[in-house]
RNA sequence: GGGGCGGUGGCGAAAUGGUAGACGCAGCGGACUUAAAAUCCGCCGGGGGUGACCCCGUGUGGGUUCGAAUCCCACCCGCCCUACCA
């Protein structure tokens, strides 16, 4: 294969010491690379290529060792793809919209636009020290307009494939300032404003989403992709497709109410309803009595983040309506209420409540006093397990009357108990045999009933109608349901003979009871449909993605308002919408782009009427959805990236990133290659074929690295000290690349002596003394096994036993180095290759010694090193003989010995001998070049 | 609560069914030096033995296997992500 820039060798630095001083070679070889375009990376159609990327960073100011630990191993990797033939794209840029833009802003008064680009500017210097093969014409900046026109086409782009649209959404509002809030500004657990401290609400608003929901089933297929377990899993979590069916309840009233459950083998339990608390429904239905709890009750729903109210262990609230629903299976009245543990964003808002079958209805059944009705039999047959035969009391037992139901009058009051197999029954037993009116509510199994003016919890289950708590001599403090139910609650037995989610035979369900629990979900579907009050449904917890932020450090909504024609987009001759440069920063929290009349006031583009443009700009995730193909042509005008130069490079054949990305932006690329390809943009449906996730480096006390904590590791004064070519080895070094791990200033000494010794047998005028054939033959296949080893752990991501192979053929070539018995040629190779391997991960240092060695310019073109099964197989070697599995004896034999002769040099050993003394030998396993094991 | 990753010398780590601790750091002994640093040579999991060797050892307890750091079951600990998704 062809290799470019293979040039006449050339002294870079004239006088170079002899001594290894990376500080003098690295900046001159910079230079030179720069000026001889080694890094260029071109279209090259007789080459197979290879589009290496790595996530690229936001402009926060100093490049930090975090930066370092991403690229450089990343950039080793796509080094040897190139010295393996292919033609390499390695880009780089800059993620430059965003928050901290703007808080510097308010904070210090700079301009996000200056503080951006003044950051981007010194990270590119301190970039440039990596000594990294990035091709900086290729550079893309998501700030600069050349950048963000394409990123407003796309949005137009997605309106016309009608993937945007325009919906309400709660933001953060605080009433006082009488303006939206980032999530950032809302402060402390009563969510207050940051500024005013007054507490925020949420404000509905319109806003741009798109419709990530529609590739839901599409993303949940990962064929052919080669990406980490882990990642997969993690968006299959996240997209959490869930099938089920949508059944419609209706109120007393006749309102709709559509419901989503995974569970319509349970529609059967359903004691109640629940609806979000901004349910639009909820205002329709709720009684005149109930009015003023619900307003209370969603007003303070109202206040609450998504976060907070998503913060799982909180303990259940919600108010009745005052409404009630008819189960369409049963024709059961059932009440409704709300509660903020239904969130309006999933499904329809709104749940059919099976407290049985479902431990947040369960959890909320108890305390409110809420039947609860198990419909499905447990598979385990625990219910039945707390069987009471034997240990009822006598009295009881002898009152079992046909149906499993005694009666026991005693001292005023009626006790009732069940045989243990009607316990699920209980409901229906006792509304078929206590008399209407003697009873308000059945709450527990067979063992707990309530009556009238006194509440009992007996305990049956001992043996003894124990009275666990008469609520009358409780009062007037804890004569409430809740109380007693939170006791209840504290008894494991009540849960488990109430509670479990588990599939089983259905039960007291009508014409279903008695189907199994493996076809009972699909059959009650079945017939839902058949009676015209259900369907099969599938739910995704993905969302749509909302891109609008108030913000002015983005890219705007390329969007005008006319009174006529509603949302007009800019006409592609019109685009890019700049930002303003003259907005003032006030800590308003409100975009500035709203008070900017130049801006805001602009004609619709239909009829010339005086409009308004939007002035929310778009999330930054969106910038960073379509960087890989800004990268392939970032002056292109015409269209988002070159025809010609996508076809050749596309897509992405590999991604190296943090795992922090696995679901937010990895499904938004993969969301908008899906739309791209769609829009007839691209042919493939995948943006990367292949992912692998670093770890993180962490601070020697091993906390995540950070400025208040003064555990910072800055890569640049490890740089002044060590040279690059040291901290790029000792990165990829001192723990497995995909796990990070603490950072240690005392483990870089290892890296450095072995760039030291690398630069001493490189430049040494080696002679033999006495060669011997056998010693230079052990060189010789100890460089071919590392080409091998090398070879594949760079393949593998294992930059760490790369690094740890090629000492040990540093160690071997010094060996040899003192002992002087080497040939010539042996030697020659060993150091060259040596050069060669180690030049992906240490480009300067080898680029030097390669020219001193006199060798044509440029290391990093040459062709990765062959290596040769024969040479690199081992003549000898050691065998293990084991006796019962425990090692007795080591014995050197020539590699490649049979079986038989295997087994008999191991017999022979003197130490196995004494341990086969007088014992019979009943088994003797060979495993070819490695060990005989003896069992006796 | 759910999902994931991990637990091996003084430290970072190798070894993914076959010699546990490659490679490196730190440490110890020696050489060089007036001395220190650097460099070079040697040792470096624990215990026993003059020695050949022997015993113990990969978070804990079981299991599978001729053989387990590695596979299976149960548990303990740490970290990360996620969280009322019906």
């Amino acid at each position: 294969m062809t290799q470019p820039e293979v040039r006449e060798s050339e002294a870079v630095v004239e006088q170079t010491p002899d001594e290894y001083q990376p500080e003098l070679i690295e900046p001159a070889w910079r230079e030179k690379w720069e000026e001889s375009g080694l890094y260029r990376q071109e279209i090259e159609r007789d080459r197979p290529k290879h589009y290496a990327l790595t996530m690229l960073p936001y402009p926060s100011g100093d490049l930090h060792i975090g930066h370092w630990y991403a690229m450089t191993p990343s950039d080793a990797r796509a080094r040897y793809m190139r010295m393996k033939g292919y033609n390499v794209l390695f880009p780089m840029g800059f993620d430059a919209f965003g928050l901290p833009a703007e808080n510097a802003a308010i904070s210090r008064g700079i301009h996000p636009k200056k503080w951006t680009y003044e950051n981007i500017a010194r990270m590119r210097t301190q970039m440039a020290r990596m000594g990294a093969m990035f091709d900086w014409e290729r550079e893309a900046v998501s700030s600069d307009p050349q950048y963000y026109h394409w990123t407003q086409w796309f949005f137009k782009k997605l309106l016309e494939q009608g993937l945007a649209y325009r919906a309400l959404a709660s933001v953060d509002f605080c009433p006082q300032c009488n303006t939206t809030l980032a999530r950032e500004q809302v402060w402390g657990e009563d969510r207050h404003c940051e500024r005013c401290g007054t507490p925020v609400i949420k404000k509905e608003m319109e806003q741009w989403f798109f419709k990530t929901t529609e590739y839901a089933e599409e993303l949940l297929d990962f064929e052919g992709l080669d990406w980490p377990e882990r990642v997969k899993t993690m968006q299959r979590n996240w997209i959490g497709r869930s099938t089920g069916a949508e059944v419609l309840f209706r109120t007393e009233a006749g309102h709709e109410i559509p419901v989503f459950t995974t569970r319509p083998d349970t529609l059967w339990g359903a004691t109640f309803m629940v609806l979000a608390p901004e349910h639009p429904l909820v205002d329709e239905i709720a009684t005149p009595e109930q009015q003023a709890a619900v307003d209370a009750y969603q007003l303070q729903a109202e206040r609450m983040s998504e976060i907070d109210r998503e913060a799982a262990d909180r303990p259940k609230t919600g108010v009745f309506t005052g409404a009630y629903a008819i189960n369409p299976v049963n024709q059961e009245r059932i009440p409704i209420w709300i509660a903020d543990y239904v969130l309006m964003a999933y499904g329809h808002g709104a749940i059919m409540a099976v407290p049985a079958h479902d431990e947040r209805d369960f959890e909320f059944a108890l305390k409110f006093g809420l039947s609860i009705l198990p419909v499905i039999e447990r598979p385990d047959g625990l219910t039945k397990s707390y069987a009471m035969k034997g240990t009822m009391k006598e009295g009881f037992a002898a009152a079992l009357d046909a149906e499993g139901i005694a009666y026991v009058e005693e001292g005023g009051s009626t006790y009732v108990t069940l045989a243990p197999e009607r316990v699920a029954d209980y409901v229906r037993v006792a509304q078929a045999h206590l008399q209407p009116g003697s009873w308000t509510e059945v709450v527990g199994t067979g063992w707990t009933f309530v009556f009238p003016d006194e509440w009992l919890v007996l305990d049956s289950l001992k043996n003894e109608r124990r009275i666990l708590a008469r609520c009358r001599e409780l009062e007037p403090a804890v004569r409430d349901y809740q109380t007693v139910m939170e006791m209840l609650w504290g008894l494991d037995f009540y849960r488990d003979a109430l509670y479990h989610s588990d599939y089983g035979t259905m039960i007291f369900s009508g014409p279903f009871s008695g189907t199994p629990g493996d076809v009972a979900k699909e059959r009650v579907t079945a017939w839902l449909a058949e009676q015209g009050t259900g369907r099969r449904a599938v739910n995704y917890r993905l969302r749509d993605w909302l891109i609008s932020r108030q913000r002015y450090w983005g890219a705007p909504i390329p969007i005008i308002y006319c009174d006529v024609h509603g949302a007009v987009p800019v006409p592609n001759e019109d685009l890019p919408v700049t930002l303003p440069e003259d907005v003032e920063f006030m800590p308003t929290g409100e975009s500035p782009l709203k008070f900017h009349a130049g801006f805001r006031e602009a004609p619709c583009p239909i009829c010339g009427r005086p409009s308004v443009r939007e002035t929310d700009t778009m999330d930054t995730f969106m910038c960073s959805s379509w960087y890989q193909y800004r990268y392939l042509s970032p002056g292109y005008e015409e269209g988002p990236f070159a025809p010609e130069e996508g076809d050749y490079w596309l897509p992405v054949d590999q991604y190296t990133g943090g795992i922090e990305h696995a679901t937010m932006h990895l499904i938004y690329t993969r969301f908008f290659t899906k739309a791209m390809r769609d829009m007839g943009l691209v042919e493939f449906d995948e943006p990367m074929l292949a992912l692998y996730n670093q770890g993180m480096v962490l601070g020697e006390d091993n906390e995540k690295m950070s400025k208040s904590r003064g555990n910072v590791v800055a890569p640049d004064e490890l740089v002044d000290q060590y040279g690059t070519d040291t901290v790029r080895l000792y990165l990829m070094f001192f723990a497995r690349w995909d796990q990070g791990g603490p950072w240690n200033y005392a483990g870089i000494k290892g890296p450095r002596r072995f760039l030291d010794d690398v630069w001493s047998v490189a430049t040494a005028d080696y002679q033999p003394a006495d060669v011997d054939e056998a010693a230079s033959r052990d060189l010789r296949r100890k460089t071919h096994q590392t080409i091998r080893k090398v070879g594949e752990d760079l393949e593998s991501f294992s930059f760490n036993t790369a690094v740890a192979a090629l000492m040990e053929l540093r160690n071997a070539i010094m060996d040899a180095q003192r002992e002087q018995n080497i040939s010539q040629v042996v030697w020659e190779e060993a150091v060259d290759d040596l050069l060669l391997l180690l030049a992906p991960f240490a480009p300067y240092i080898t680029e030097e010694l390669w020219q001193r060695r006199g060798h044509p310019y440029s290391i990093h073109t040459q062709p990765w090193p062959d290596w040769d099964e024969e040479v690199a197989r081992e003549e000898s070697i050691t065998l293990i003989v084991q006796v019962n599995g425990k090692v007795r004896a080591k014995v050197d034999v020539p590699a490649g010995i049979s079986n038989e002769e295997a087994e008999r040099i191991a017999l022979a050993e003197e130490n196995v001998q004494r341990w086969l003394d007088g014992k019979k030998v009943r088994k003797v396993i060979v495993v070819p070049d490695r060990l005989v094991n003896i069992v006796v």
